[in-house]
RNA sequence: GUGGGUAUGGCGCAGUUGGUUAGCGCGCCAGGUUGUGGCCCUGGAGGCCGACGGUUCGAGUCCGUUUACCCACC
């Protein structure tokens, strides 16, 4: 059940209650695609950070360790150890982003695994059925992901099956959640909205979907290098047609800014490999700016990472320190980053349903826009 | 001591029968990264080619001397 406690303009504070506890809105997802967090973190780990929803993906696991295995072991929460909710992606994206040989059909996806180029079929059944074998808090449709820029006629095309394959996604959940054998009989379902960068499409999508009755609605496919202000065109143009007492998602984004776009726009939810991934290649998030920890001008700075945080590795360690380490190669420095990264997101989030809450959120928005995504002038 | 081999950016190496601004990998410096392979992509700095002399219109390349290191044999 979503419950929207207050709203400032379009955007919303709000809490989702699920099996595994309650998500406070809006929230930003930490991405752990293959059930762990990239850097060498664990789940005790992800508790510290501020972490409240994992995310993790149907297409890996189910290429390895494969989620009959998962099943086997009592779940994904039980194998990963965290009791928490968890989000997991469809592996929709995957198969067009990963995978090579595909073919799509009415039926689904037939292609070859990005690891050894075996042959897998993925369709809406099997994606429910991986999910429901994970026993995540919320399943994602799915759909697909058309790479931009698209041609209109291959947009509207692919729009209009994905919505055909989430009535089957929808059926498939309903049945696998009535089963007795179900890892979790309360999975929520997300749908996703589809279009490009075609306003006329996404609206026309959502509005079919927003009939369905889903737990979620997603704003998938977008972020995929088409410029920002489209992508927030895009949102102020489906926003109007989502259901309003359903929480909202946009998948893959973003940047610090994007996430706060998107917030003032009427999004709840957010995921995003950005802080994990920039933090292994030594790129900083902090409330002062970005900063390149391998720049030679870090090199004897006795400075944290950010004097304002609270994280492990500025609570204890210098920029030097942690610039060494990354010249060394050790792992430690990638595991420091992501713990930091991961830790200014969630304390971002945390700072932003504040300030909705204090119905500050406008105030917020403008002064933090204007420094998050900027370089970090020190 | 004798014979052979190698000397080219920080490191490891290419460089044709002598011919424009001497290349490559790694490293270094700096960008990028949006429902994750740590992969990867894009720029940039850095070399009087071990030293000295000779041949030539022209030498990293050919010749001589020399220095350093490596290998084999005594």
């Amino acid at each position: 059940m979503f419950v929207i406690k207050k709203t400032e303009g379009a955007a919303r504070r709000g809490v989702l209650r699920t099996v595994h506890g309650d998500i406070e809105t809006p929230v930003f997802m930490n991405v752990g695609t293959s059930a762990a967090i990239k850097g060498g973190l664990s789940a005790l780990d992800l508790k510290e950070i501020g972490c409240t929803v994992e995310l993790s993906n149907t297409y890996h696991l189910h290429i390895r360790p494969g989620d009959d295995l998962i099943r086997r072991l009592g779940g994904l929460h039980r194998f990963m150890s965290w009791d928490g909710p968890i989000l997991t992606d469809s592996g929709g994206f995957q198969v067009f982003s990963l995978a090579q040989l595909r073919k799509i059909t009415e039926e689904g996806v037939a292609f070859s695994s990005h690891m050894d180029g075996k042959r897998i079929f993925m369709g809406p059944e099997e994606s429910m059925r991986i999910q429901s074998n994970l026993g995540s808090t919320i399943a994602m449709a799915f759909d697909e992901c058309v790479e931009n820029p698209a041609e209109y006629a291959y947009a509207k095309m692919s729009a209009d099956r994905t919505a055909r394959w989430l009535l089957r996604c929808q059926e498939e959940m309903k049945r696998l959640n009535a089963l007795p054998t179900a890892v979790n009989p309360q999975q929520l379902l997300f749908g996703i909205n589809q279009g490009c960068t075609y306003a006329d499409l996404r609206i026309e999508h959502m509005k079919t979907i927003a009939e369905y009755e889903l737990d979620g609605y997603a704003i998938g496919g977008l972020a995929v290098g088409e410029p920002a202000p489209v992508m927030y065109e895009m949102i102020e143009a489906v926003e109007p047609y989502m259901p309003k007492d359903k929480p909202r998602y946009l998948m893959g984004v973003g940047t610090p800014v994007n996430i706060l776009e998107g917030i003032y726009r009427g999004v709840d939810f957010f995921d995003c490999v950005m802080p994990s991934r920039n933090a292994r290649h030594g790129n900083l998030f902090t409330h002062f700016g970005k900063i390149n920890l391998n720049n030679e001008k870090y090199a004897e700075d006795p400075r944290p990472i950010d004097p304002v945080c609270g994280c492990e590795a500025c609570r204890h360690h210098s920029r030097a320190y942690i610039r060494h380490l990354f010249k060394a190669r050790e792992a430690l420095a990638m595991r420091l980053c992501v713990i930091h990264n991961l830790y200014f997101y969630n304390e971002m989030m945390r700072d932003i349903r504040q300030a909705l809450d204090d119905g500050r959120y406008e105030a917020f928005y403008r002064e933090k826009r204007a420094i998050y995504d900027a370089r970090c002038e020190d």
